[in-house]
DNA sequence: CGGGCGATTGACGGTCATCAAGCTGTGTGG
DNA sequence: CCACACAGCTTGATGACCGTCAATCGCCCG
């Protein structure tokens, strides 16, 4: 696969950021989202494009800010496990190891601010709001990772299926309109290796779930049909 | 069971103790180490003994001194997953959520300490050498959790039960002395509930290690005879 | 010595992975 | 406009890995 060079594009002031009061830069007043806007760059990702890969050098972090980028980790033998999905108003970098300890691409288009690291970490460093800020962050980050190893490790593969359709659309609904249909930009295999699944499994539960009424398939995403099921299936 | 009390202990100056180093306290100086005390007490809890439950309101964070405890989350119908175990100089309290998120218990004897959870808020509001540090400490977390993951969903039994092992030992040796022998502390099933497996595969699977000379079972522990196969087992 | 708990071992079966074939929709070129 | 190719998804057949159920062992402690 050709390895296609991010685009940039204008300088768009971070005070006209769209996802500003999701992201960490809620923390920020004027005066600082100036500063940070003067060492930012937004860029463009095409789909299925690396943003940063496991073991790199770190150099720079990011904010999401249209678009969902995958977070997975790969073993030697080529299995890989996708550890989360980034959404909009999601910070990426709050690692503080000098290597990438995950890789990151691109699912569909993806826009996003790219931060220098050292530069963001010296301005970051002074203030307080924005240290809480990204502590918040990461609290949030570790409180699914906990959820995610319960389903990991202690749910069937319909449970699993049906708990990722229900906090799917539960993320969606938190930084954009409620909508009949939930838009599932990732492949089937990317649903496989978030649940630890294979991909035959991930289908056949689609489609058992279809049968039992609970979800309706469609092009590109699914409806709930019946969503007090699905959270019951859920396990919550 | 009978839920019995933590018995406190004397008021044990922080600028002794013995986990600093360690700990997130390590990014304070004597004064404020002098107002941390003054609002810390040092506990101590019985084998099995709860620490915090799940769903609780979260009115204190605590750093572990001595022993090991379980952290874990429970499914309604009694299904476990043990997301870490804490160890000496482990902070516990990362969480922003006003309720618990996991469940926390003494695996043994442990001595913590406690703060209160809104003082010590207030008291590391406005200190940025201690934010930064419990970022890092959170961010370390995280990336656990992630190793965790790959591991539950992409990893034989065989492979959690090396990786396991291999990853305990590390830690261990990171802060105390290395030692032939490995204790394990915790039983069977936590290390089942941890790996997301029963306990008699756990138990079949030492065995096989054990077989394959790759282990040797001790009580309270095992022998590792053979780092480098259990490290190639584990895949890293 | 006997009770009890944790760990081990064995027999069996279910869930999900594997392997393989067919399907569907989209884009491409004649 | 239709045939074709291709990629992603679905469906089917089979079997392995690990869970379940059950019995036994070993050890500690009363």
């Amino acid at each position: 696969m050709k390895r296609s060079i991010a685009g940039e594009y204008c300088e768009q002031p971070c005070t006209d950021c769209t996802v500003r009061s999701h992201a960490i830069c809620a923390a920020l007043d004027e005066d600082a989202l100036r500063e940070l806007g003067s060492f930012s760059h937004v860029l463009q990702y095409r789909p299925n494009e690396p943003v940063f890969s496991q073991d790199e050098i770190v150099t720079s972090c990011y904010n999401v800010r249209e678009g969902v980028m995958r977070l997975y980790k790969l073993l030697p033998d080529g299995r890989r496990q996708i550890v989360g999905f980034a959404l909009p108003g999601d910070f990426i970098g709050l690692s503080h190891s000098d290597r990438h300890v995950i890789s990151a691409d691109a699912v569909g288009p993806v826009v996003a601010c790219r931060f220098v690291k050292r530069q963001f970490s010296r301005f970051a460093e002074e203030r307080p709001n924005l240290l809480r800020r990204i502590n918040e962050f990461a609290a949030r980050e570790l409180a699914g990772a906990q959820e995610q190893m319960v389903l990991l490790g202690r749910r069937s593969a319909e449970e699993k299926v049906a708990s990722f359709l229900v906090t799917w659309r539960e993320r969606l609904a938190q930084i954009g309109p409620a909508t009949a249909i939930t838009p599932l930009p990732m492949s089937r295999q990317d649903i496989a290796d978030y649940l630890g699944l294979t991909i035959e499994t991930v289908s056949r539960t689609f489609t058992k779930l279809e049968r039992d009424g609970v979800i309706e398939i469609v092009q590109g995403g699914i409806r709930l049909t019946d969503a007090a099921r699905a959270e019951a299936l859920a396990a919550a």
